[in-house]
RNA sequence: GCCCGAGUGGCGGAAUGGCAGACGCGGAGGCCUCAAAAGCCUCUACUCGAAAGGGUGUGUGGGUUCGAGUCCCACCUCGGGCACCA
């Protein structure tokens, strides 16, 4: 039997054969009332920008192990793909080539539908969905109706991120640390315009303390945690001299140290800052003003520049509560606008940024922390005894707070409050290819819902695709002129689109019942996959998305359209790392893409997984380099060689016990680096196991255990092997168990040292006992040597493993 | 500046406090062949030695331990995140 299957590995052949079957027989179709224990595997979803790049490869490799693995365990695995298909590409390709964003990404999806299939990856394509496909739209957009009224989507006209380059506003966590355009490299400007939020910030406390019940990477969560910057403290009254009943409000999160105020600071934008101002330090405040509105936003975030530059006195002063004492109030560009209340109160000796302003104009800094002995420092920020603080002198920080803020209340000026870094988030777009906004603005009636009924509103086809700064949907009559659905008279449409991350933030959900009609999913369906068990993806979405997605599922849940008891979606997160090559990443823009197709060309599919798997830890960056072609050509070498020992092995096992022992062993290594995420060394073992069946020779059992361990990895092969041997797929075998019994190993190694260094190892019976080993160890030839009859001085054991003398 | 993460052969990388360098790439030698390709076998951290054998070795310096790549302290380098957030 075994000589009729002896023809060459073809890779091409095989992986074309069964790609067509899994698709044709729907292997990995899974339904809702699917009778295995469910489970939800996701990769993020894709931005369609043509064939797969090497990092999507990765991606979808890891991805599709998970699936098969948990599948062959009698999981049924809820595994959908589709498509980020909204986006500026695909518009800045119709303003170049003037092709149709539609026709331009639906061809780029063909491109990477091919190419997700080419690698062999298992999905429920039936669950298919596309941003841009209006029946996913429509959901959307309805989704934002229900957020607008629950007030948590709202117009505000704030001073927003403009790219140029992008002719669009952005969102705070578009705008790189720099300043510039995450997407293009553009410095981003300042513009006040009218615009869309949705208010995340009504989720800060809860976005943050669901954090730590998430199996996520820990460095992600960090970013979080950070991105929220959950601070606390009080809010407190200053009356402002000379100006009757005005007050200055403040924040911060030391109000122990309010004793130690010798100084207010309002931003330059601040609504008081003019009105305050004494007329005669009128002008220079008014230029002051004037030249930090021009600064850019990333000159004015640099802690460069000198100091004394920075700031500008009003000429007015405020009281400070706590002592009476009057203080003078200034403007300076380190205090920002749209944090807390624009103003703060400065305390020099406890605040380095305020001593380095109160040095360089001169005012007084009151300590009213003690310092440690020996404290050279400038400001002191520890914890210590509070002095200079009247009835707080003698507490500790942590109580004076307390107290301080207490006493605030008591007095009615202040209060505690929680402050957040995190800003609400500006989701409308100047861009068309993107999903329109269903409103209406009518001179009567203001904003107006576009019905459901309505549902959805689709952008015309016959639009200019010209960057003016505004939506091309703008300049079209037909589409902007409508009749208010209130009240019937003329209105415009809202022409701005949707951040395309409002796609992508409930696309797993609609993965759980894509075809329905009724809703964008029913709770059933999200109740029964979500939340999704493993999500995939890489680092660079650490805030923008994982952050987004979670809200939503919250905001989702409060709207009434998803159920409560779901309140996260990602349950376990990995984060897989990027190829690299020449030391940045790998993508189009740098111009630095290799093509997974030419390899899918050449070693085939499953080389290129394994490569994947084989070459370093999951979570770890790919270095691509000259060496990196040859260990793909290893890869394609091994997989000859199993397919060798499948089809015309060599030998029989002259001793089949010890052979179906190592296989057992490799089932249950496999098992558990499965289960760990270390697929690197899941590929090393089974290279060990083919090694060994080269040397000792094969046993069925062997044979079959290697391409059962090695189907999540090389899927084709091992469904060709196994179907030529047994029929049937693989992918439907259970996946194996070790069998206890043999796992025992009948002989090992045991090292004996003298003072810590190996002299000499000794084969062993496993269950040997203490006092034995000993007694062999101390009897090796080579220890009594390094004796030299002494005694030895303390003898440890640790049978069977090892035996450490000591002299 | 602050917070993470990482430093192991020529290279990618393995090692529940117990044989450092699994597995692979590259390299050297050999078998097969008229020759090559493919395949197979052996060796491959550094160093002393003809060999047997010895010494050294996981970024640096200390420490804990019978025993440290692994734990603790300090430092250096690289990568990532945050950075006037009061």
């Amino acid at each position: 039997m075994r000589g009729l299957m002896a023809d060459p590995y073809d890779p091409q052949a095989i992986e074309q054969r069964w790609q067509q079957r899994w698709l044709e027989e729907g292997t990995y179709e899974v339904d809702n009332d699917d009778p295995r224990p469910p489970l939800y595997v996701l990769c993020m979803y894709p931005y369609p920008s043509g064939p797969a790049h090497m990092g999507h490869v990765r991606n979808y490799t890891f991805g599709d192990l998970i699936v098969r693995h948990r599948t062959m365990q009698g999981y049924g695995v809820l595994s959908p793909i589709g498509f980020d298909s909204f986006g500026l590409p695909a518009e800045n390709a119709a303003i170049k080539t003037n092709v149709h964003p539609r026709q331009f990404t639906d061809e780029r999806i063909g491109e990477l539908t091919a190419s997700l299939r080419g690698i062999g990856a298992a999905y429920d394509w039936r669950r298919e969905v596309r941003s841009h496909d209006p029946h996913y739209m429509r959901w959307t957009q309805t989704i934002f109706l229900r957020f607008l009224e629950a007030g948590l989507a709202y117009r505000s006209n704030a001073p927003v991120n403009w790219c140029p380059g992008c002719h669009t506003v952005l969102a705070n966590e578009q705008v790189l640390a720099d300043g510039t355009c995450e997407r293009s490299g553009d410095v981003v400007t300042r513009r006040d315009l009218e615009q869309w939020f949705f208010k995340i910030t009504d989720y800060a406390d809860e976005l943050l303390a669901d954090l730590d019940q998430l199996d996520w990477p820990e460095r992600v969560k960090v970013m979080q945690r950070n991105w929220i910057g959950r601070s606390e403290g009080a809010e407190f009254d200053l009356p402002i001299e000379g100006h009757d009943g005005r007050s200055l409000r403040v924040f911060t999160t030391r109000p122990d140290t309010s004793f130690g105020m010798t100084y207010c600071v309002l931003a330059p934008e601040h609504p008081l800052a003019l009105e305050i101002t004494s007329p005669e330090r009128r002008a220079e405040v008014e230029r002051f003003i004037e030249a930090v509105g021009m600064t850019s936003d990333i000159d004015r975030l640099s802690s460069e520049g000198p100091l004394d530059k920075r700031g500008v006195f009003t000429g007015a002063s405020a009281v400070n509560p706590f002592n009476g004492q009057p203080v003078p109030i200034y403007l300076a560009d380190y205090v920002l606008g749209t944090y807390g209340t624009g103003a703060i109160m400065a305390v020099p000796a406890q605040d380095q940024r305020d001593w380095d302003f109160a040095t360089a104009y001169d005012l007084p800094i009151v300590r009213t922390v003690q310092p440690p002995g020996g404290w050279d420092g400038e400001a002191y920020t520890g914890d210590g005894p509070a002095i200079n603080s009247e009835w707080l002198d003698g507490l500790g920080v942590v109580e004076a707070k307390a107290k301080a803020i207490d006493w605030l209340e008591e007095q009615g000026i202040g209060k505690r409050k929680v402050n957040y870094r995190l800003r609400d988030w500006l989701l409308s777009r100047q861009r068309f290819w993107g999903c329109p906004i269903p409103v209406v603005h009518c001179p009567d009636d203001g904003v107006v819902p576009v019905p459901e009924s309505d549902l959805p509103v689709l952008a015309p086809d016959d639009v200019e695709f010209t960057p003016s700064g505004e939506s091309p949907l703008r300049q079209h009559q037909g589409f902007l002129q409508v009749t208010c659905p209130k009240c019937g008279g003329p209105a415009e449409r809202e022409t701005d689109t949707m951040d395309t991350f409002v796609d992508s933030s409930w696309y797993f959900l609609r993965f759980t019942d894509p075809a329905n009609e009724g809703a964008p999913f029913s709770k059933e369906a999200v109740e029964r996959w979500m939340p999704v068990d493993q999500y995939i993806g890489g680092i660079e979405h650490a805030i923008l998305h994982l952050m987004y997605a979670r809200f939503f599922l919250k905001a989702l849940g409060d709207v009434g359209l998803a159920p409560t008891s779901v309140r996260e979606p990602f349950r376990r997160l990995f984060t897989q790392g990027m190829i690299r090559m020449g030391g940045s990443k790998m993508s189009k823009s740098k111009g630095n893409l290799v093509a997974p197709s030419h390899y899918l060309e050449t070693v085939g599919a499953d080389a290129l997984r394994l490569f994947h798997l084989f070459v370093g830890p999951p979570a770890d960056d790919v270095d691509w380099t000259d060496q990196t072609e040859e260990i793909i050509e290893g890869c394609a070498r091994f997989l000859k060689r199993v397919w060798r020992l499948a089809t015309e092995p060599e030998k029989v096992a002259a001793d089949p016990q010890a052979v179906d022992r190592a296989a057992h062993r490799l089932i249950a290594r496999v098992s558990g680096e499965y289960e760990r995420w270390s697929y690197n060394t899941a590929v090393a073992g089974v290279m060990e196991f083919t090694n060994l069946l080269s040397k000792e020779g094969v046993t069925d059992f062997a044979v079959d255990t290697m391409l059962l361990v090695m189907a999540p990895m090389a899927p084709h092969l091992t469904a060709e092997l196994w179907e030529r041997r047994h029929g049937g797929h693989i992918h439907e075998q259970r996946w194996p168990e070790a069998d206890p019994a043999m796992l025992t190993i009948t002989s090992t190694t045991m090292v004996v040292q003298v003072n810590g260094k190996v002299r000499d190892r000794i084969d062993v019976d496993p269950a040997v006992d203490g006092p034995e080993a000993e007694r062999l160890a101390l009897a090796s030839a080579k220890v009594q040597e390094l004796l030299h009859g002494r005694p030895p001085q303390k003898v440890i054991v640790r049978p069977p493993k090892l035996v450490n003398v000591v002299v």
